[in-house]
RNA sequence: GGCGAGGUAGCUCAGUUGGUUAGAGCACAGGAUUCAUAACCCUGAGGUCACGAGUUCAAAUCUCGUUCUCGCUACCA
C-alpha cells in the first residue's frame, strides 16, 4: 500500500442543539482524533477537521420553545462543545460551524453548481402549510398524537417519548406548532438530488470496489438503500433558518440540512486554510489525498451514499473510507439525552476533570475505558462499573504500575539516572523484550491502519504487561540484596533497569494517540521533549540517554472509588426519574388542554361538506393485506357496486370478526394505492381516548348504498 | 412486512480462505512475592460457539429454517 499524499479526516458536525454526550464521543471524535494523533506522530499530512451544525428546523423550533432566537441558540452550544472536545483531548485542527458566511457562500456555490450543471430536478408536492403564519411547515414544526405511543408533543419527524421516526401525515390531529391551528395542505416546489441515477456509480464503488475494506455493517446499510431502490432527495425545503436557495424561485427557501451540513466540511478546510495560509484545493480536489469519515451508524447513508453523490457531481475526490460505528448503550438502556439516561461530555468534565481530585488524566481514564468497549463491530455498553475496572485494574495496575516501579527502583537502584547496558551480561530476555518491542510496534501500526482501534489499544497495554512480566522475572529488588557477594549484581540491575526504561519511553510513543495526556506527562518524568513521541521512534532502545537523570516519581492515574461510582449510578437514575417525571407532566398537561387547543379544524362552508359523497356499505369481504402490520383489504358492498378499500384497521380488528359490519364509506374519495392494492374509498373511524377504534354506522341496518347528509 | 448487522466463558470481546484439545482481558479460586497505587507474577477452573436440520472425512466458520437484540425502511385516504 502506498502512502497518501495528504490526509483529510473528518468528525460528524455535532448538531448544535444541546449538549452531547459520551456515545457521540466514542462513535466518532474519538476512533478519529486517535487516528489523527497516530498520523501527525507519523509526520504526515494531515488536516482534522469539524465543527458545530447550526441549520436545520430543531434549532429554530427550540428557541420557540424557549423563548429565545435560533441564533442565541447556536451561540451557546458552540463555545460549550467545542471546549468540551478541547477539555477531552480531541484536537482538531479546525472547529467550525455552518452558520459562518464562509460556509453559507461555500453551500450556495455548491448547490449553484450543480443546479447549473442540469444535476438536480425540480418538483411539485403537497406540504403543509400554516395559513395564519402564511408559511409551509417543516416536518419539526408539525406536532400531534403519536400514533406508535399516543404521546401528545410528538412531531412531524419523530416522537421524542418513544422514538420511532414518523412522517407529518402519520400525526393524530396535526397541529402547527406556530400558530396553533391545525395545517392545510399546498403545493410547492423544491429541487431534488435525483439519487437514482447514481446507482450504478454506488454498486461499482461500494458493493465492488469497497465490499472488503470497509466495514460489514456499513456495506450492508449501502446495500440495503442500493437494492431498495434509490430516491430522488429533496434538496430544500420551506423554511427561512438556513443557507438562502440562492437561484430564481428560490425565495423563502433553504438548503435542507442533510445538504448543507457535510458541505460544512469544505467550508471547514478552507477556514482552515486562510487560518494558516494554505491551499484548501488539493485536500479537497487531488486524489492523493485520503479522505475519511468518522461518523456514527445513523449517519452511514448520508456519508456512503449522499454526500459521495454530490462530492461526485461537483468534481471533488470520495472517502476513502467511513468506518463507521455502532451505538453505545449505558447501563442496559439507550443513551437518550432527552430521557435523561446519558453522561454528558460537559458532565464527565465537570465531574471529573475539573476537580481538585481530577485533572486531565482523568480525561484519559474516559478515553481509554471507551476506547476499550469501542462499538466497531456491534453496539456495546458503557457501565459505570466496568469504567471503573478497566481503569483500575488494567491502566493503572497494569500500565501505570509498570511505570511506576520502573521509576521507583530506578531511584532506589540507578541513583535515578539512566544506567549502562553492559552487553555481556545481556540475556534471552533482554534480547525478546527488545523484539517484542518492535512486533507490537508492528501491531498496533497495522491495527490503527485498519481502524480497529480497541485492538490496538490493547497491544499497547499488553506491552506494558509484558514489562511487568520482565521485571518479574528480572527481580532487581532480589539482585540488589546480593550486591556485597555477586559482583556482577549491579550490572544485572542496570541492565534490566535499562530495558524497563527504553520500554517506557516506547509505552509513551505507543499510547500516546489513545492517551494524550498521560503520553505528556510521562515525556515530562523522563525530560524529554514530544518531540520524542514521533511514531518512528517506537520499535528503538536508545530513546533515553545513559547517564540522564530523570524525575522522581510521579502517579500517572488515581484510582477510581467505589464511592464515585456509587454516586454516578444514583444520579442516573435520579435523572432518569426526573425527565420521566417531566415528561408524563407535559403529556397530561397536553391531554387536559386538547379540547379548547386542537377541538376544531378550521370552519368550512356547506359547499364543501356536500363535495363528500357518504355512503352506507356492508363489509363482505376481509383479509389481511401480506407484508404490511396495519393494513386490512376489504371488499365493501355499496348496493351499486361492489368496492375494494384499504383500511388501516388491522391492530384493532380480526378481519373474520367484522364481515358483515355495516360503515360509513367516503365514496368520492380520489383511489390511492398501498402496497401496490388499490384502495378506492375511505372506512370512517371514531377514536377514543385510549385510541380504540369503533366503526361509524347507521343504528340498525339499512340497504347498501343509502346516502348519509 | 422487507433489508442490514449481531447472538461465542459470569462480564467485555477475538476467532483470517471450514482442519489437532474454541482464544484474550476482566471477574473468580489457589499459589508465590514485596520494587510498585493491597498493585505485579505463576497456576487453575469456567463454553452443547442462540436453537434445529443439511452439506462434508471434518462446521463457531458454508446452506436452509426458527428465535432474540440493534439499526434502516414500508403500510393507517
Amino acid at each position: 500500500m502506498n502512502t497518501p499524499k495528504r490526509y483529510l479526516i473528518t468528525a460528524a458536525l455535532p448538531y448544535a442543539n444541546g449538549l452531547k454526550h459520551i456515545g457521540h464521543l466514542a462513535g466518532a471524535y474519538l476512533p478519529a482524533d486517535i487516528y489523527v494523533r497516530y498520523l501527525k506522530a507519523q509526520k504526515r499530512d494531515v488536516v482534522f477537521v469539524c465543527g458545530s451544525d447550526e441549520h436545520g428546523t430543531a434549532i429554530p423550533i427550540q428557541a420557540t420553545k424557549e423563548g429565545t432566537t435560533a441564533q442565541a441558540i447556536i451561540d451557546k452550544y458552540h463555545p460549550i462543545i467545542e471546549q468540551n472536545f478541547k477539555d477531552l483531548g480531541i484536537a482538531f485542527d479546525i472547529y467550525h460551524r455552518t452558520s459562518d458566511p464562509l460556509h453559507h457562500q461555500t453551500a450556495s456555490e455548491f448547490f449553484k453548481d450543480l443546479e447549473a450543471k442540469g444535476d438536480l430536478e425540480t418538483k411539485t408536492s403537497q406540504q403543509y402549510f400554516d395559513e395564519s403564519a402564511q408559511t409551509f411547515l417543516a416536518d419539526r414544526y408539525i406536532k400531534g398524537t403519536c400514533p406508535n405511543c399516543g404521546h401528545n408533543e410528538a412531531y412531524g419527524d419523530q416522537c421524542e417519548k418513544c422514538g420511532k421516526s414518523l412522517s407529518p401525515e402519520e400525526l393524530i390531529n396535526p397541529l402547527s406548532t406556530l400558530s396553533g391551528n391545525a395545517p392545510i395542505k399546498k403545493e410547492t416546489t423544491h429541487w431534488y438530488l435525483p439519487l437514482n441515477r447514481h446507482e450504478d456509480f454506488l454498486r461499482e464503488w461500494i458493493l465492488k470496489d469497497h465490499a472488503s475494506d470497509w466495514r460489514a455493517a456499513v456495506v450492508g446499510q449501502c446495500k440495503s438503500w442500493i437494492e431498495g431502490g434509490l430516491q430522488a432527495r429533496a434538496v430544500t425545503r420551506d423554511l427561512d433558518w438556513g443557507v438562502k436557495v440562492p437561484v430564481a424561485g428560490g425565495e423563502g427557501k433553504v438548503l435542507y440540512v442533510w445538504f448543507d451540513a457535510p458541505i460544512g466540511y469544505i467550508s471547514a478546510t478552507k477556514q482552515w486554510a486562510i487560518n494558516n495560509d494554505k491551499d484548501w484545493k488539493p485536500y479537497w480536489n487531488d486524489k492523493d489525498t485520503k479522505l475519511v469519515h468518522f461518523i456514527g451508524k445513523d449517519n452511514i447513508v448520508f456519508h456512503c451514499i449522499i454526500f459521495p453523490i454530490m462530492l461526485k457531481l461537483h468534481g471533488n475526490i470520495l472517502p476513502d473510507n467511513v468506518p463507521a460505528n455502532e451505538f453505545m448503550n449505558l447501563e442496559g438502556d439507550k443513551m437518550s439525552t432527552s430521557r435523561g439516561w446519558s453522561i454528558e461530555m460537559d458532565d464527565y468534565i465537570k465531574k471529573w476533570i475539573k476537580k481538585d481530585n481530577g485533572g486531565e488524566s482523568l480525561a484519559d481514564c474516559l478515553r481509554f475505558y471507551l476506547t476499550s468497549i469501542s462499538p466497531e463491530s456491534k453496539d456495546s455498553e458503557f457501565t459505570w462499573k466496568g469504567f471503573q475496572e478497566s481503569v483500575n485494574g488494567e491502566l493503572v495496575s497494569i500500565f501505570a504500575n509498570f511505570v511506576n516501579r520502573t521509576w521507583v527502583l530506578m531511584h532506589k537502584l540507578t541513583k535515578g539516572k539512566v544506567p549502562p547496558i553492559h552487553p555481556d551480561l545481556l540475556d534471552e530476555e533482554d534480547n525478546a523484550l527488545l523484539n517484542t518491542v518492535k512486533e507490537t510496534k508492528e501491531k498496533v501500526t497495522a491495527l490503527l491502519e485498519q481502524y480497529k482501534f480497541r485492538e490496538a489499544q490493547f497491544e499497547v497495554v499488553n506491552l506494558a504487561r509484558i514489562g511487568n512480566q520482565y521485571m518479574q522475572k528480572k527481580e532487581p529488588w532480589i539482585v540488589a540484596k546480593q550486591l556485597d557477594t555477586d559482583p556482577t549484581a549491579q550490572a544485572k540491575i542496570d541492565n534490566c533497569m535499562h530495558g524497563c526504561l527504553q520500554l517506557t519511553a516506547n509505552l509513551a510513543i505507543l499510547i500516546n494517540p489513545f492517551l494524550p495526556f498521560t503520553a505528556k506527562k510521562m515525556c515530562h518524568l523522563m525530560k524529554v521533549v514530544d518531540r520524542m513521541l514521533d511514531w518512528e521512534n517506537a520499535g528503538q532502545f536508545n530513546l533515553l540517554k545513559v547517564g540522564y537523570s530523570l524525575r522522581p516519581p510521579e502517579l500517572l492515574f488515581r484510582k477510581i472509588e467505589d464511592e464515585e461510582i456509587a454516586a454516578e449510578l444514583a444520579e442516573l437514575k435520579a435523572n432518569a426519574e426526573a425527565k420521566k417525571a417531566t415528561m408524563e407532566n407535559n403529556t397530561i398537561t397536553a391531554t387536559q388542554e386538547a379540547p379548547e387547543e386542537k377541538g376544531l379544524k378550521p370552519e368550512i362552508v356547506f359547499d364543501d361538506f356536500a363535495k363528500i359523497d357518504l355512503r352506507v356499505g356492508t363489509i363482505i369481504e376481509a383479509k389481511k393485506v401480506e407484508k404490511a402490520d396495519k393494513l386490512l383489504e376489504l371488499l365493501v358492498d355499496l348496493g351499486f357496486e361492489k368496492r375494494t378499500i384499504l383500511s388501516g384497521i388491522a391492530m384493532h380488528f380480526n378481519p373474520e370478526d367484522i364481515i358483515g359490519k355495516q360503515v360509513t364509506i367516503v365514496a368520492n374519495l380520489a383511489p390511492r394505492k398501498m402496497r401496490g392494492i388499490e384502495s378506492k374509498g375511505m372506512i370512517l373511524m371514531a377514536e377514543d381516548a385510549e385510541g380504540k377504534l369503533y366503526f361509524v354506522n347507521p343504528s340498525e341496518a339499512i340497504a347498501p348504498g343509502s346516502g348519509i347528509s
